[in-house]
DNA sequence: GGCAATAACGATAATTATTACTGTTATTCG
DNA sequence: CGAATAACAGTAATAATTATCGTTATTGCC
């Protein structure tokens, strides 16, 4: 148990991914922070970012390209994708989100399912030919 | 146009794949490969790994752990990986699996989703307490 | 406020997964 | 067989991330 002590370092790190919906890595958080903290460590950043999301402040993205990706919004979701550009979107939970858990937790036998993600791919609005 | 030439080494990792269930890393492939043909190199594991998959043979899948997995079987299905041992298990389609698709895609407004893949997480059997 | 304890920092080295390069080998096809 | 070249083994390079380490900043107590 070790004391969680207070930085500023952190703090901005939180406010600046706050509001954000660009889904930012580590390096593009560490590149708006140094704009604050112009000497700002990047091992500071991935640091930060980790304990926020252990805490449960925001949320770590894994898989969703080369580098992972950080989400202020805590609440359940999933992401679309573009194939394209490499661009995040956030999606609103649709209805069969549940069925779709309860179906797969039903059938499934080899273990317990505690959570599932899903992610959509296809092309955005920017990169759809005309 | 780059016309394909037949190599017995791409002819043992197709092999090998064929019928493992365990979604190795191409780290686990290359040693699976070694006791085959000894002096094989790691750079061709992940080059005919990649091409396999490129020609549709094989799958890889990203995003499960820290690195890629291949799975021999192609036909569209999730993942189950457990977060205690990081084993991955393959899961049959639910039928939820369509609609889920059909409502993401109606109400998605920001693109056009072409695919989607779920990854389950929880404990295996193995990793459930008693 | 001053001061000891230590969490967190900045800087940098190390690690891991993967890709790129390079000279050599093996397959293909005339 | 022999030329053309895909693919190879071996190795160097890259990218994302984590670990180390001496220094700085926060905290709680006197």
């Amino acid at each position: 148990m070790t004391a969680l002590k207070h930085s500023r370092q952190r703090d901005l790190i939180r406010d600046l991914l706050e509001g954000r919906t660009d889904h930012p890595t580590a390096d593009m958080v560490f590149e708006s922070a140094k704009q604050v903290y112009p000497n700002i460590s990047l091992g500071t950043v991935y640091r930060n970012l980790s304990l926020l999301a252990e805490l449960g402040e925001i949320r770590k993205l894994s898989g969703l390209g080369d580098a992972d990706r950080f989400d202020p919004r805590t609440d359940w979701h999933c992401h679309f994708v573009c194939t394209c550009c490499g661009k995040i979107l956030d999606m609103e939970p649709a209805e069969a989100s549940g069925r779709f858990l309860a179906e797969a937790s039903e059938s499934f036998s080899m273990g317990e399912i505690r959570s599932y993600e899903a992610t959509f791919h296809g092309l955005c609005r920017d990169c759809l030919p005309v």
